[in-house]
RNA sequence: GCCCGGAUGGUGGAAUUGGUAGACACACGGGACUUAAAAUCCCGAGGAGCCGCAAGGCUCCGUGCCAGUUCGAGUCUGGCUCCGGGCACCA
């Protein structure tokens, strides 16, 4: 064994070793229990950065420990392969998409083995293949078939410059970002999956997600966003073919409504207009709502913006006329795009009143002393008719009653939750299986002409609209019922399609008749363990929950819920420079030094420390784990990320951090080496005869870490604290082996003790862990190592220290036998020397114990 | 704006169920080794103050801010401040 820790070497040899032994390659064929384990699959944006170190490095932990724990562990990888980075890439650089992407997978696949990752890469999938995207539209027509795709008018950003379509991340301060041209939106028709027709499903099954954050279920929920109430029809004052059909959650405060809105897109407005003055009022006042986005239209700290207009509607439950607007605040998206608006019980309603001159009616009691605006709690229902004296409740279900006693309205459920969009006009993504015949209408592509590829020879511009509509072999097709000429949908789909499902696909990764095998599902499914960053904790996790549910409903699995645990990972940060000129700098291109001071290296004034944030290209703060491993070795990155912080908090990026974990491994390595041969020669028996308290000691200190390891590892992924016990048990042997008499009576001790930091290394730093193995004799490699088991008998006190306190501040400490008794405790505490000198003078009036901890004695009441 | 989180020494963090706040590590300071440096090893340390020649001992304050519950609060409750994630076409 080499004096030196050779980071590079060691890894390479156990990265082969593991290759050529395929040692993490599983079958169905087990008498294993099955561990399904999937960290989220990266998108190939050219290099792995310090999140997917992160997230991998988390994973690589939970499968290698499960598999000592006896599992037939299935992990996983891949690559979230379509996506806008490729085609923007295409449209600056000229390179194809599907080359760029090849080549990040290559580039990537290889820093992800230099990780040491325990994945099955024979599964390993790419969703930009036809063998997979095929799927992509094979789950799509059997949506179409359901009636769960359909197609609707809806609107996107529009750059009229460049004449296409921009994504969010595209608009810039409501400008394009290529070319700065003001964005307007512009209605298309596009494709949409029915999640909403699975919305109470999807609510309701988060009761089954026990192993899910709390937060993450609960943001689920608010997303959903289920409400109850009513909906009922309003009627236009004169007009008696004319209704405004409203939904409310507040059935109960009719008698209150002081007026009525209708979001201004809302199709009934052009019908109610007067004249040609008041259309172009409305005209105008729809332009001005256009340019605000839907998070400003509702946001509840502006004014809201609303036109009255000339037409009344009538209250149905007195038959009052009232005035009807259109305003920002009403989305034609929620409800039926139109509310009766109580000033007295809704605080937009108020504020809206409050601007526009009306009436506010009070139709529950206000508590005593409110001084509140809008009263949106409970209580005795006022001024409201045949409601008036009931609590909220009673009245919310006697309004209903009344409502469809008279045929005019009924009690609805409505969802926050939308219809999934899935259309996007561009080129890298499945396209849409989908034809157009002049006769026929439209006409799915039959499933045995699936897939529908991409066409490669099309042009990259940035202009125009989709790339694919250029592309006329692509477009031109004849219908399938028919025959004749017919034209190719040219939108592909969402990203979040592929990534919907990607899970299954892993199970059967080559298959071609289906899009996974039902059976190897019912072996695997539902995945056990899935990792990945918080980001994702709404829409992704939704929509694979939208997915597995319509695909059991195709009868393809079992499993209704796709993911039984959830862990969701913090960001990677690092501090930031700039510069007030010229922006972000790189820390290498700052000129100066610690001492005098970084400086910009264009302008030479100061950089000043910007705040720690998420690493990122655009802030410069990024670290590029490549170097890390080059420098320092896989084992020190992954030893640092996973004990910098616990896996759910952000991460501070720190260069000595780095420093710190490398060390570690170097002193470890140098313990190993240092006292292997003393170690060969130990029994593995520990000497019968008495062994002394040091001894003892020490023998706990080894269980209690394999204990504190095992716990922290199962329980809650706490891998930093794990690691400091390894650490606390390393530091302890350090010290043992200067010892004489321990090496004396207690070398098979220690060689139990470094025999244990090895194993239980082994999840976190893997190549290290397995050379140490090695060296230490073991003919057998850590793979085929069981989880060391902690004896309960090792881990008994021999004596405790109970702390005490007098009034709740700690006095004093005392040293108990473990089996004391609570009364020989209590005097223990109340004869110390310095609890005596608090207690002088005072009168003892109860005194509380916590068992094997804690003591305190209270003086006064 | 709405929904969801977070805040603990000089720094990252620990304290798992309301019971010794600061484990482990980094940075720092001191010492050993060395011609010297690096590396390594050992020691110290939350802050303020007090007693003592010294070793050492003692007191008060302290987990973003303000209240509250409790014998006891980093942990629970209410109200704030600041920071971050998501908000439906980034993935």
């Amino acid at each position: 064994m080499e004096e030196r820790y050779k980071p590079k070497k060691i890894e390479e040899k156990w990265q082969r070793i593991w290759e050529e032994g395929k040692s993490f390659q599983v079958s169905e064929n087990s008498r294993l229990p099955k561990y399904y384990l999937l960290e989220m699959f990266p998108y190939p944006s050219g290099q792995i950065h310090m999140g997917h170190v992160r997230n991998y490095s988390i994973g690589d932990v939970v499968a290698r420990y499960k598999r000592m724990r006896g599992f037939n562990v299935l992990h996983p990888m891949g690559w979230d392969a379509f996506g806008l980075p490729a085609e923007n890439a295409a449209i600056e650089r000229g390179v194809h998409p599907s080359i760029w992407t090849e080549e990040n997978i290559i580039y990537m696949r290889n820093q992800l083995k230099r990780m040491g990752l325990s994945y099955d890469w024979e599964r390993e999938v790419a969703t930009c293949n036809p063998e997979y995207y095929k799927w992509n539209q094979w789950i799509f027509l059997k949506l179409y078939e359901r009636g769960l795709a359909y197609k609707k008018i809806s609107s996107v950003n529009w750059c009229s410059s460049c004449e296409t379509v921009l994504a969010n991340e595209q608009v810039i301060d409501g400008l394009c970002w290529r070319c700065d041209t003001p964005v307007a939106p512009k209605e298309l028709e596009q494709w949409f999956f029915k999640i909403t027709a699975y919305a109470e499903e999807l609510l309701q099954d988060l009761d089954q997600l026990a192993g899910w954050p709390e937060k993450v279920l609960l943001m689920q929920r608010n997303w959903i966003g289920r409400s109850e109430g009513a909906e009922f029809d309003l009627p236009v004052g004169g007009r008696r073919d004319l209704k405004v059909r409203v939904f409310t959650t507040r059935p109960d405060t009719v008698f209150g409504m002081a007026y009525a809105v209708l979001a201004p897109e809302h199709p009934l407005v052009d019908r109610l207009l007067d004249g040609s003055g008041e259309r172009a009022e409305v005209e105008r006042f729809r332009a001005e709502v256009l340019k605000q986005s839907e998070q400003e239209r509702t946001a509840e700290d502006r004014p809201k913006r609303g036109l009255r207009l000339s037409a009344r509607v009538v209250n149905p439950f007195n038959g009052a006329q009232i005035p009807l607007f259109i305003a920002d605040y009403v989305l034609m998206t929620y409800g039926t795009g139109a509310i009766m608006a109580v000033p007295g019980e809704d605080q937009r309603d108020w504020d809206f009143a409050k601007v526009h001159g009306l009436d506010i009616i009070e139709t529950v009691r206000r508590p005593q002393g409110w001084t509140g605006e809008a009263y949106t709690g409970d209580g005795i229902k006022i001024n409201s008719g045949f409601l008036d004296g009931l609590a909220v409740a009673d009245a919310k279900r006697r309004a209903i009653d009344w409502l469809v006693e008279r045929g005019i309205g009924e009690a609805t459920v409505n969802y926050r939750l939308r219809d999934w969009g899935i259309s996007r006009q561009r080129y890298w993504g499945t396209p849409i299986p989908i034809l157009y015949c002049e006769g026929c209408g439209i006409v799915p592509v039959p499933e045995s002409e699936l897939p529908v590829e991409l066409p490669q020879d099309v042009p990259f511009t940035g202009k125009g609209g989709s790339p694919l509509l250029e592309s006329q072999r692509f477009l031109s097709a004849s219908c399938p019922k028919c025959g004749k000429p017919a034209r190719r949908d040219t939108d592909t789909m969402d990203t979040f399609v592929d990534s919907s499902w990607y899970f299954l696909r892993y199970l059967s990764p080559k298959l071609d008749s289906a899009p996974f095998d039902p059976d190897k599902a019912g072996y695997w499914m539902a995945v056990d363990q899935y990792i990945g960053g918080v980001e994702h904790a709404v829409m992704h996790l939704l929509y694979a929950r939208f997915f597995t549910k319509v695909l059991r409903d195709l009868g393809l699995t079992k499993v209704g819920e796709p993911f039984t645990n959830l862990l969701t990972q913090g960001m990677v940060c690092k501090e930031t420079y700039r510069c007030g000129e010229h922006g972000w700098l790189f820390p290498g291109e700052m000129i100066g030094s610690e001492k005098e001071g970084w400086r910009c290296p264009q302008c030479g004034r100061a950089a000043e420390q910007g705040r720690v944030e998420k690493m990122s290209k655009s802030k410069k703060n990024i670290v590029d784990p490549e170097e890390l491993i080059t420098a320092y070795g896989a084992d020190t990155a992954r030893l640092f990320t996973l004990f910098a912080a616990p896996p759910e908090k952000d991460l501070e990026w720190s260069a000595q951090g780095v420093e710190g974990a490398y060390r570690f491994l170097t002193r470890l390595w140098r313990f190993v080496a240092q006292h292997r041969k003393a170690l060969a020669s130990a029994s593995s028996d520990l000497n019968p005869t008495e062994l002394s308290q040091n001894i003892r000691d020490l023998r706990r200190l080894i269980h209690r870490t394999i204990k504190k390891v095992t716990d922290d590892i199962e329980g809650r992924f706490h891998f930093n604290t794990a690691i400091a016990a390894v650490m606390e048990l390393l530091n302890a042997l350090s010290l043992s082996v200067k010892d004489e008499a321990i090496w004396k009576d207690g070398a098979p001790l220690i060689k139990a003790g470094v025999e244990a930091i090895v194993v239980l290394l082994y999840p976190f730093v893997p190549h290290m862990a397995s050379e140490l193995w090695e060296n230490l004799g073991h003919q057998r490699g850590l793979e085929e190592i069981r989880w060391p088991a902690y004896s309960l008998e090792a881990l008994e006190e021999e004596r405790l220290l109970i702390v005490v306190q007098v009034d709740g501040r700690v006095r004093g400490k005392i040293t108990v036998p473990p089996d004391a008794s609570k009364e020989f405790i209590e005097a223990e505490a109340l004869a110390d020397p310095k609890v005596k000198g608090f207690l002088r003078g005072k009168e003892v009036r109860r005194v509380i114990q916590v068992p094997r901890r804690l003591v305190n004695i209270v003086s006064e009441g």
